[in-house]
DNA sequence: CTAGTTTGGTGCATCGTTGCAATGGTGCAA
DNA sequence: TTGCACCATTGCAACGATGCACCAAACTAG
């Protein structure tokens, strides 16, 4: 069907095993001119070496596998984007695939992906425990948790990449706090996961710096047997909003837990009549592509996604690529920033 | 490092070929026990088989290829998830692909696929002509075009899904006519794409059996020279509201290419002051998640993203597992649907 | 002039799975 | 008893690339 080294081999009048030389580039031990008979031959023939034939040899693979909770959010679009984009650049490719935030799906998944001969993952799980895909990692797969930190009961060698979420959300609680709000509300769904944990952290610090107690603080988190998917955020903010402000104290800001969350708060707000920026205040996290496209404009905190895609490659190609090295674990925390916009205003005068 | 087959082989007391036919479900070859058997050792130690070298063997892959322009935008990170989801289904995996709507990479990006041995992409391109990737597709790879309709100059064999663009816009187009607009203004990037000259067409066609001229509706194409890509979008929304309604005789109504363009138009609008769904009316296209979360939330042009994932899973698998027949070419146009919400209201009286 | 070294290139076994051709054992008809 | 068909099972040669171990020729030193 394809061409094969054999016949490159033919054609540059060589063995196979020269040209194997040359696509790997041990060109020293080889005259310049075999070397560009060679390259001549590859290019005449539009050779391109048969990728499972070479992993099934070497054992290496050059794709790498990526996890996310759900590419409709666009906070992971972007970060997969930004991910591929630093492993294209060396050679990479990357294989996407959709948990739903299923621990069960995640870890088939990462059993498919080594099946594939893929040696290497990042997952976005940010759940507490990833026992589930502890087999794996005894296996040595290379694993990078990314939006989570570490956790006591982590395999040793795990690296974890996220924002700082507890200084995130102390930022936009500060934020808040500086404007004079004193009634401030956090909207999540379950608090179980990681992050979300840590993001509640940040807010009640500020909170406690500011000598405010849970009592100005109403938390709402969603039924809580029920955990709301990466789709389902507007919703949860909608139905937050419209539950918050129907009591007979309502708050007069928000600490939602994403940006999607808070356009579904600023959507609640508005069905009530409210006008968000001067009788509401909304802080989100993440800073979406739509965060400044809404209306008002979000004020958010900022994931320096980039830079956590370029740190998550580079530790998962370290790991992939000096597998004998058991690298030692950690979290790596990245400083988030706040993104004032219009959402947020000073706290109306009671 | 994994097991293997003749492990499993060894733990049942059979040779690997029987392992091997297992597997592969030809069971009504052997006894009864003697499949028990192996299962048991299957499950036992934990067998997966080797992607790599089935495939070597085989010449047959379980991944299939997707290439979007980013999936940063939402609409694409809807549409891979669909798609996912109907290979998942079917025991495929899909590889994702950033293009960036740049034709070379579309080009290296299928090479690439090919030489990872996977025989089927869906190309999100609507690039007119297709002839970048020819090559290709007369190395038998199976190639469905999606988000674009055939042309003259493409292979036979190739089959384009897409939604009806033209419909589309005449839908969105009537819908402001009903409501009394007159003066209409259509917003796109450069018209080069075939689906965006579909939905021009369609606007064009609404217009005429309402008998208005060109004369009433400005269009904004951007600058002639620079194509914007994916996530500039809501930024030419921007851009073009502001020059639009600085004019001397702005619009009362804009059809936008789509829903980020159309968020970038409300945000265009709100900065010049006016109220979008009384003072200008604002139609999108795609109905991306966040069209229902905008202020105000945006009538739009429903695609029915499952039917055409369903769609073009089924083509692409068909094209795959059939290799010998080549199937007949063509387009599939599956019905976009209006979804009024408040973006859009009567014409203002003048 | 020979023994040793370097240089440039090749032969071959191997990765794990597959599926055809072949095996030997059994039962049945002639 | 022999020939034949049938059965469950197995041996073996691929698939395409790799890289170690090897080799022949050319060169160097004593």
């Amino acid at each position: 069907m394809s061409v094969t080294i054999h016949q490159v081999a033919a054609e540059a009048g060589v063995s196979p095993s020269t040209v194997s030389n040359v696509l790997n580039g041990r060109s020293e031990r080889m005259l310049p001119q075999t070397r560009e008979r060679v390259e001549e031959a590859i290019a005449r023939l539009g050779y391109r070496p048969n990728g499972p034939a070479r992993q099934l040899r070497t054992g290496r693979s050059q794709v790498l596998g990526l996890v996310v909770p759900s590419v409709a959010n666009p906070f992971w679009g972007t970060f997969a984007r930004h991910l591929e984009a630093a492993a294209l650049q060396a050679g990479y490719r990357v294989l996407l695939c959709n948990s739903e935030r299923d621990p069960t799906r995640e870890r088939d998944y990462l059993e498919e992906l080594w099946a594939d001969g893929i040696r290497g993952v990042v997952l976005c799980s940010s759940l507490p425990s990833l026992e589930h895909v502890l087999p794996l990692v005894q296996r040595r797969l290379t694993l990078i948790a990314f939006d989570r930190t570490a956790q006591a009961g982590d395999p040793a060698s795990l690296v974890n990449i996220s924002v700082d979420n507890a200084v995130g959300a102390e930022l936009a609680t500060r934020h808040l706090l500086h404007l004079g709000h004193r009634r401030i509300a956090f909207v999540s769904g379950s608090l179980r996961s990681v992050n979300r944990r840590a993001r509640y952290r940040g807010f009640e610090a500020a909170l406690e710096e500011f000598g405010l107690t849970a009592e100005d603080t109403p938390v709402w988190s969603g039924a809580a047997d029920h955990d709301y998917g990466d789709l389902d955020f507007p919703d949860l903010g909608r139905t937050a909003a419209r539950e918050l402000l129907a009591t007979g104290r309502p708050p007069t800001a928000i600490v939602a837990i994403n940006d999607m969350c808070a356009l579904g708060i600023i959507a609640g707000a508005r069905d009530a009549g409210l006008q968000v920026g001067t009788d509401l205040s909304v802080v989100g996290f993440d800073d979406i592509v739509l965060a400044d496209l809404a209306s008002p404009p979000l004020t958010t905190i900022r994931q320096p996604l980039p830079a956590m895609a370029d740190a998550a490659f580079a530790h998962l190609r370290a790991g992939v690529e000096h597998a004998g090295s058991t690298p030692n674990g950690g979290s790596l925390l990245l400083r988030p920033e706040l993104v004032v916009r219009s959402s947020t205003g000073p706290a109306p005068r009671t």
